[in-house]
DNA sequence: CGCCCTTTTGAAGAAAATCAAGGGCAGTGG
DNA sequence: CCACTGCCCTTGATTTTCTTCAAAAGGGCG
């Protein structure tokens, strides 16, 4: 069942009763192969489906008058974006594929209805979109210290693959160079270089290529006050 | 009609019936006087209200382990927030008046059931959202340089207190000190004071206390790429 | 093997933080 | 009325952080 990274990523977000996978899993849908740095959603578009990333990773972007790029969010398998469709509203920024990806799409009328089904799907997407703005404001806040930014990200990115299933133990992949990594940062991409050296001489993270290793995730989590909590606003 | 700055928002937002504008108008509320500094919404709380600002500025903020601020989001008066109670969810982050306010509260199931009665609505909830992370993200894409940066608010601001009805020609209030505006771009109340001054110097802005005036608007604009068009994503 | 992309390192320069201090202005109280 | 106080704005000097420029060293793949 493709769709099973969405129902693995709506079910850390609400309860689901069988009735409600019911629902999901009956959406008409489309999956698309999308090629690395090709755009799923290019500026000015007006969304008419919902993209659910299956697999692979893409981000939310902008270009810079003088052609620098700043990655504003991060998509991992199970989580989706045109929710946006709602609005009838332009893209103000674009989608791009960080790798190759599979992608579903699912007609936005087709998830109007589920969501008048399954009122649940609702509130999901509701948290769902209040969690990207929690990351958002999160970036915001560490933007200062880029060793700091840095720490938090990965902490951040290992606790969201390790929620998609994308980890082993202490260890994960993270399909971006230091240059894509200094776009999420806003930094160079040199000095995403001399951060990482950095923290690895701290014995706080060790990688190769890319392939990361937290040694000691508390120790990490300590070095850039990180707190899980933001990335699953799930209490009920 | 206390709830006038509501409605003038949700009225940039969606095409509003006069059922629609009744059943707004029926919500049941309470005004509160908030003195300026003081939290509407604190850390860790779980809002069961939704909190409409009628008069003065709200911010969304964090504190960092030094002490140190960051500003997260501005509420113009009409501007909402605690939507985030869809979610019973803990606030990640701290709600304060900028300046003494008046805040009316609404129950959170009377806003859920003016969804049920206007469905528009809770387009508009929608769209409020998908501003509040349009914005972020500018904010994130111009934090590389902080006179573009603090241009861009400027332009972003007036914009708001415009369509807040808030403005005289092109000047405008902005109730924050110099540091404040420091805690929104994430400097020093000192480099935020050199950066004003470059602006003035550079004719893009002129100000006395917190009154700003731009002398013309399509310079500093064009100055900080500044494009309207994310701040009300309306198009229906 | 050779090429391209990425990582790594060095050195110089720009941007912003920090440290330090003076000045204006409004409110408060003698 | 004036001195005092607190808050904010302003400016200068110094230090840190990050960028820019430059170049060399891996690493995968045709």
């Amino acid at each position: 069942m493709p769709l099973q990274p969405m129902l693995r990523k709506l079910a850390t977000l609400v309860e689901l009763s069988s009735a409600d996978t019911d629902t999901i899993l009956s959406l008409p849908y489309s999956v698309t192969d999308v090629r690395h740095h090709r755009d799923i959603l290019a500026v000015g578009e007006r969304p008419t489906f919902v993209y659910v990333v299956l697999s692979g990773w893409a981000a939310r972007y902008s270009l810079r008058v003088d052609g620098s790029r700043r990655i504003t969010g991060l998509m991992l398998p199970g989580d989706f974006c045109g929710i946006h469709a709602v609005t009838d509203a332009p893209m103000d920024h674009a989608i791009g594929a960080v790798t190759d990806c599979e992608v579903a799409k699912i007609n936005k009328k087709a998830v109007e209805q589920a969501v008048q089904a399954s009122p649940v799907l609702g509130k999901a997407l509701w948290r769902a979109k209040l969690i990207d703005e929690a990351i958002l404001r999160k970036w915001l806040l560490n933007s200062q210290d880029a060793s700091q930014a840095m720490s938090h990200l990965l902490c951040e990115l290992f606790e969201r693959a390790r929620m998609a299933g994308l980890t082993e133990g202490n260890r994960f992949y993270v399909p971006l160079t230091q240059e894509g990594l200094g776009d999420l940062l806003g930094i160079t991409s040199i000095h995403t270089n001399r951060v990482l050296r950095r923290l690895q001489e701290d014995e706080l993270l060790d990688y190769a290529g890319k392939e990361y290793f937290i040694p000691d995730v508390a120790a990490l989590r300590h070095a850039c006050a990180f707190s899980p909590e933001y990335l699953h606003q799930y209490t009920s």
